[in-house]
DNA sequence: CACCAGGCAAGTA
DNA sequence: TACTTGCATGGT
């Protein structure tokens, strides 16, 4: 008999299974931003080699981004797919920075609002939905919401929690309830989550070898 | 060859 | 509101 819920005791097992994750991968809040956006709908892999390639050309910085053309950044994160959208998501980015931050500076853009306000104002720009809001949010501005994905869906639906096909807002909210409003917590748990999802729960042969979550899915009855 | 990967916007009914 | 489609590379 614990006295801790569902959520939290997914979370220590996952966190026992595969240690504290240390997200996001990243050096500066400004490059995690930029991993956001690259990776929506795209492997990290193919991400990682379009932002070494803005690396080693020092474009991992709000002034040399804001400068460069669209059309020279599309090439550069080629490897990421969609680079035309992409590029032009970055761009739209940078516009919403020069004109809501203070004196349109990136580091100032934490200051101006706090949430839900900046997530409502995020979520204005074109190319940035929920999941990159809040990947910003938590990963970047180390503010607590927590992120959903299709791994999160996949996972939790498996596990009982609801249908994979509800909303985002469902499941965000499914976990806003059931945990404590924690940045740190929100940022491992989203990790161990995509870290047990490249690990066990591919999509078309849900398979769990030695899964961490192994008694939990046969308490649920269900899966994986 | 098919399918998938840390989404999102725009169009249609 | 609830589907459908375009966007695109690279790995399995």
């Amino acid at each position: 008999m614990s006295l801790k819920n569902d959520f939290l005791v997914i979370y220590d097992s996952l966190k026992e299974c595969f240690g504290y994750q240390n997200w996001w991968p990243g050096d500066t809040p400004f490059e995690i931003v930029i991993g956001a956006i690259l990776t929506q709908n795209t492997s990290w892999k193919n991400v990682e080699k379009a932002i070494i390639r803005l690396k080693e050309n020092n474009l991992l910085n709000y002034k040399s981004i804001k400068a460069i053309e669209e059309k020279e950044l599309a090439v550069l994160i080629t490897s990421s797919g969609y680079y035309n959208q992409k590029a032009k998501k970055i761009k739209n980015f940078i516009a919403f920075v020069d004109s809501y931050a203070e004196e349109g500076i990136f580091e100032n853009l934490w200051g101006k609002d706090k949430l839900p306000r900046l997530r409502e104002n995020l979520l204005t720009i074109k190319g940035i939905g929920p999941e990159t809001a809040d990947s910003i949010l938590l990963y970047a501005g180390n503010l607590p919401t927590f992120v959903i994905d299709t791994y999160t869906k996949r996972i939790f639906s498996r596990l009982g929690f609801g249908d994979a096909n509800e909303s985002y807002d469902f499941w965000q909210k499914k976990f806003l309830k059931n945990l404590p409003s924690d940045t740190l917590l929100f940022n491992d748990y989203h990790a161990q989550i995509v870290v047990l999802a490249k690990e066990f729960c591919k999509k078309q042969k849900p398979s769990c070898p030695q899964c961490p979550l192994e008694n939990i899915c046969k308490y649920k009855a269900n899966l994986l």
